[in-house]
DNA sequence: CTCACACCTGAATCGGGTTTCAGGTTGAGC
DNA sequence: GCTCAACCTGAAACCCGATTCAGGTGTGAG
């Protein structure tokens, strides 16, 4: 989990290094997001983190290799979020409920996730299935238990499990990314707490 | 419905200019799908064609242009493809999951489409909002006309197209584009009936 | 205080892409 | 079998960005 982290070189890196490492990475997120990834020169990058150009490389070997570990960062966090935020629900529905809940709040800060997982289709396929295979995983594995518990009814796990991704994706997109910033408008919260009922209430 | 489609200069197109600005509207689908924007240059789409890379800008002003009209035709056909495919149901469940049966089916044959929309969050933002809208028009009427003649239980309609939109796109993605070629396995085509069933079946 | 190592700089190299343009080709109608 | 509008050609002008490198700068351990 928190191995030592190297420079291209293999050396390990200062409290110094470490710092200029996040800028640059808080920057990808800030200018990939903003600009996408093709338009977002090193260059931009680097004077978004406050660094000449040539110190990039002393991070990263290629633009691709950071935005490969944006994914990875960002996914980590996502997850994070919405296991933190599941973890409160006294039953599945309601873990369900509370991990949406913190996706869309993590979309909302976050909005350059959708953004640069949108463009990894080109950019780096396998970030791609990266991503979305370690989302559905928890899903699945969560999904799993409560089936095997008895708490919800007989359900394809894994379907599902990619159904609900699907579903809070393009609703995120439509109400949290294309919207004016507020949160998720009431009706549209409730007709989503329906959606998710009848998919975790199985009796086939 | 059928303007008469222009050259740059304003001119109406003869047999043969059509044909040429058919054959690289195909190109496009081709090397866009399967290069990505960035690394589709002109001359390379001009080459897919058969023509040199100077006839293209007889057609299109800009590399851009060629991406819109391009998402322009797949979502006509795409929707056509799933309105064809779904009048044939008697009952709403029935002609929604025959809309998702031609949706696979077209997913399956044009996988350049999700590729394209993946692209168009930079290329072409008002694209990617045009795709997603159109899209789910033909979506939320149905479901809206099902409701008010009492089919199916009182929902959301619009909440619930965009659900079912983003559903279908996860599952398409998983399983068909990244898929080994065979069509839905059936425990999947299952679950997904169940899911919609469910949707549909709103009593709240 | 000073040495050594980690860190940083930014101009130059190198490859590649869009778009233009001056001129050649095709074919439908007469 | 001629004519002219519609089409087509492809090399070159022009612009841009990833990556490298030769040489400076900051800093903490002794």
């Amino acid at each position: 989990m928190s191995d030592v982290i190297l420079n291209v070189d293999g050396r390990p890196l200062s409290k110094r290094g470490l710092d200029t490492r996040r800028r640059l990475l808080d920057a990808a997120e800030k200018v990939f997001g903003a600009l996408g990834y093709h338009d977002a020169s090193v260059v931009k990058l680097a004077e978004e983190a406050g660094v000449a150009a040539g110190t990039y490389y002393l991070y990263f070997d290629s633009k691709k290799a950071i935005f490969d570990e944006l994914v990875r960062d960002l996914n980590r966090r996502v997850r994070h979020a919405m296991k933190e935020g599941s973890s409160k629900g006294k039953t599945r529905l309601e873990a369900e409920l509370l991990g949406f809940d913190a996706y869309f709040r993590f979309t909302s800060d976050h909005p350059a996730l959708y953004r640069i997982i949108r463009q990894a289709e080109f950019v780096s396929p396998e970030m791609l299935h990266y991503h979305y295979d370690r989302l559905s995983a928890g899903y699945v594995e969560a999904l799993k238990a409560a089936v095997e518990s008895g708490e919800i009814g007989k359900l394809d796990a894994e379907v599902a499990a990619w159904a609900l991704m699907g579903l809070g994706e393009m609703v995120g997109m439509r109400w949290i990314l294309w919207g004016d910033g507020a949160p998720l408008p009431g009706r549209v919260w409730d007709e989503l707490e329906r959606l998710i009922r009848c998919v975790l209430e199985a009796t086939a």
